[in-house]
DNA sequence: CATGAATGAGACTTCATTCAT
DNA sequence: TATGAATGAAGTCTCATTCAT
């Protein structure tokens, strides 16, 4: 595997363990196998490998969604399945993604993710447009400024749960069927 | 002022100008006219005056419901109010909801952040319990678990619209309104 | 003896035996015996000693002057004894003159040392007002601009001989004769 | 060109620009096109580049004394004319001189340019010889300690104008002047 | 001869924390 | 309580040098 690679996958790793400000430069360069020096190589901080952090964050998101979304289903079915996905990638991964949240906050890379998000977005935003055409959602719904909303929606309930440790499945459950209900409803 | 509460706004406006992480404890007792070992007297660390920037941070949005909400007007004019309200504090104080957003993903802390949000969570449980009996809303919400979700929903689409320096007035305002109809239709 | 002070000595000390770029900020701090920390307290870095080694030399300069120079004998004695003081404090500092020299040519303190130097360019300004008063040297001379030719002449001499371990003792005392002939001759 | 050239001329262009210290071999392989190891093969160091750097100066300087000086005039007219030389080059490569009186003061290296300065040494003695046998200049003077005063008079004089940015054409032309006055005194 | 990615020792600097006053 | 000079552990980052290709 290339040097670059191993940085990001240890960077993820140590982050995930320590957070981001309790990770060193190197703690990462000794999970990663490298020296201490090759690390500002690729990267000029710790920082700056966030963007490909979120990246691979989106791509689990994206690979969720295809595992667990039926393309062929109703449209009912599939916001069910969609929110299902951002649970579980939100359970598998959560440490993971509170680093994200917590990053997202520091508006200097917003822009920035704002792309690396684009697939996640579009995808809502496709999945919107189809059912706005099949008559499966009321008319008055704008597909792009919803998508966000959803996003939104999703995910900061997904965090609300799976931050704490001590939720309860029957819980989540619960919320989950809330969640479901309220999506639904808002779209009808 | 006594030297505590001198402390708690001087770390405020620190942790607005330059970050949570950015902020040196001598920034703090600098911009609090103090000297650096006082800072200890009161508290044990930066991160330690986060809860008090919490509780103020709550204030300021139950000073904007109180503001901005009719508790004699219709359900659907005070859902436009609140969430107006949620907005507008957002605007105004958008680099302190960064911080707090940002550190809300620390799961550390999440048990006192929960108690620090009480009021808020309370203030949309009543407001959704009242319109349950009055029958405005359609009767298989669960007060409970929905004012978490609307509380999400309504802080992640102003987040996404306020952290954006360049997002237009006209942009905010149809994000405003399609969050309106969709708030709207999820509780009907 | 207060902190700056011994960081000063100790940094003349440290440049003197390992040079400027030899001498690390830990080499000053272990001679001052203080902590690492406390260097920065007083100075951002170690070139910005530099002024206060250079005070240091021109003290020393002036002191050998003084020592040497006898105000009530004739001009060309005293232009005898000028040139002895600065050939004595250029051996006896050569390695902190060696450092000056070097230092100057970096033009970005050349200002302050301007004004470092000014007691020197004074004391020679001076001396040469009063001949030219009492008619001792020739009346074309312009007492400002041919005071920095001389020192410039005395020093740049002593620095060829002292900077060179070899020079045998005859070899300075001829040299100096030479310059002392050659000096009364440009005034004449 | 061959690359030890390459290497020389791109020294020195990053010794002027950065500054010797300021400059790292990395620049320097940099501006010369070459590979990082490449360098090596040359030179152990960029401090055993300043010797070819050395000569190069004073190439510069003979050149400028051939350029300038006329040996069929009287003496009086080729010492103003030498000290026009020196000034012109001084002015022109102001920064590469800057380097070499800097570095000169590191005496490890002086015996080398005691060789390399010989050309310019050896110039100035014998224009001093002939002028003692044309009985031009007093018969007192030893032409080879006196070229050595001769040369530390004109370049720290030029040194002392050039080295500053804000001295003014008049300013010079006013020490030029004094210099000549001086010096052929020194030398009736 | 030439390359340039990788190395890793070590200097620099910061800053939370202490403690004598 | 309050002060603020001093501390020194710890982390960042640089850059000369190497060596497999």
């Amino acid at each position: 595997m290339n040097k670059k690679q191993k940085i990001i996958e240890a960077t993820i790793e140590q982050f995930i363990n320590k957070g981001v400000e309790g990770t060193k430069i190197s703690d990462i360069v000794k999970a990663a196998g490298i020296a201490q020096g090759t690390f500002y190589l690729y990267f000029p901080s710790k920082f700056s490998v966030m963007p490909e952090i979120a990246k691979y964050a989106v791509d689990e998101i994206m690979k969720s969604i295809e595992e667990n979304v039926n393309l062929d289903e109703s449209f009912d079915q599939k916001i069910e399945q969609l929110i299902k996905a951002v649970f579980q990638i939100n359970e598998q991964k959560k440490e993971l993604f509170a680093i994200l949240y917590a990053g997202l906050a520091q508006s200097e890379h917003l822009k920035q993710w704002e792309s690396i998000y684009a697939p996640f977005y579009e995808w809502v935003y496709n999945l919107l447009n189809e059912a706005l055409q099949n008559g499966e959602i009321r008319s008055t719904i704008d597909a792009s400024r919803t998508s966000r909303i959803l996003i939104g929606l999703f995910e900061s309930t997904a965090e609300q749960l799976y931050l704490y440790d001590s939720t309860t499945t029957e819980e989540i459950q619960a919320q989950y069927e809330e969640l479901v209900k309220f999506t639904k409803s808002a779209l009808k």
